[in-house]
DNA sequence: TCGTAAATGTGATATAGCTCACTTTATAAT
DNA sequence: ATTATAAAGTGAGCTATATCACATTTACGA
């Protein structure tokens, strides 16, 4: 399962058979059944994941008990609470699974090491890590400059593939509207 | 003026004066007017800005002409329209002076030589492109979680100083309220 | 295949925040 | 100093979206 690692990583660069052996040596696969959790609220974030196949959610859970989606993690997608694994504190998000899930993971440890000994591969975080933050900031425009309609059109044309994937609830959740607003806004 | 690049830099690795040399060959400095545009809507934006004085506003105009700031850039800080800057294509955002404004610009072609010539640096980009992106996670949970008087509170908390330095509308458009609710949740 | 839980839809009402219009107060340029 | 311009405050009414309550449909484990 490591060569879809392969290709993702060569999407960016590519690397000789030794070098991706080397990579291998960082990541050790996992798997999950759908409902289980890869990172709970409070602990300690050991791994950052890279998704094989299967479907991640992950969730903040604000004062009042109320659950966010702050992300979605499909095949191809790394993710983890990355405050919490960069600074090596407490989870204050939780990652669960929403399928079966596939992952690869790496720590932080890992993660220096490999970057300490592949300029290449530094390189590849480098470039998924500004891109991730241009996503975000993407995000925060759409925020700013659509209302709910507009951003869930903008979902739907991005990701098709989510709506079959996940319930309703949790589509509401990742645009910030109540389910009910978007059940009225797709009716 | 390029001293203040290297405690910057030195923050997260220490340099030697080799290594420091090296990196100042990549950067060169500018002055600019309060009100005069680094980057302007629809130009190609050739470099990035490391601010060395004053202050900047980074804005996206929606369809309806109507602006929105995005960020402010302010000492220490690292601006620019980074999807055009790092896909060389148009800008669709502007960066704009609040202050007579000191910066070290550096294009993408120095950043990648840069990083390609010295894993120090390499290493000094990805650890701010990280924390970049956790800043933008940061803001889209606050979003999520917060009304606009928290999130005003917020800011209000993180960047007094900015309460100084920019009209309250901007303040505002940054939260992403209108400037009459801000005005009312102040008074 | 039945029964329970989850997901979805929908009405009624409340409210945060928007827009428009106008006034007042600062700021900056001549 | 004077004037023009930008910023800030405020009232009135409007609108998008939240919340609460309940009904309906769908999915899935025993």
């Amino acid at each position: 399962m490591k060569e879809k690692l392969r290709t993702h990583i060569e999407k960016i660069t590519a690397l000789t058979d030794d070098e991706f052996e080397f990579v291998c040596k960082h990541f050790s696969s996992k798997k999950f059944k759908k409902h289980q959790f890869l990172i709970q609220k409070g602990d300690p974030v050991k791994h950052s994941f890279f998704v094989i196949s299967g479907l991640l959610k992950l969730v903040y859970t604000d004062n009042e008990s109320k659950e966010h989606v702050v992300s979605f993690a499909m095949e191809d997608w790394w993710e983890s609470d990355y405050y919490a694994y960069f600074t090596q504190t407490e989870a204050t998000m939780s990652l669960e699974c929403l399928e079966d899930t596939e992952v690869l993971c790496f720590t932080l440890e890992d993660y220096k090491n490999l970057c300490a000994g592949s300029q290449k591969m530094q390189s590849f975080f480098l470039e998924k890590a500004n891109f991730g933050f241009l996503g975000s900031q993407r995000r925060i425009i759409s925020w700013m400059t659509s209302n709910s309609k507009a951003r869930y059109e903008n979902l739907l044309k991005q990701y098709p593939s989510l709506f079959q994937r996940v319930p309703k609830s949790l589509i509401a959740s990742y645009l910030g509207v109540s389910r009910e607003t978007l059940s009225r806004l797709t009716s």
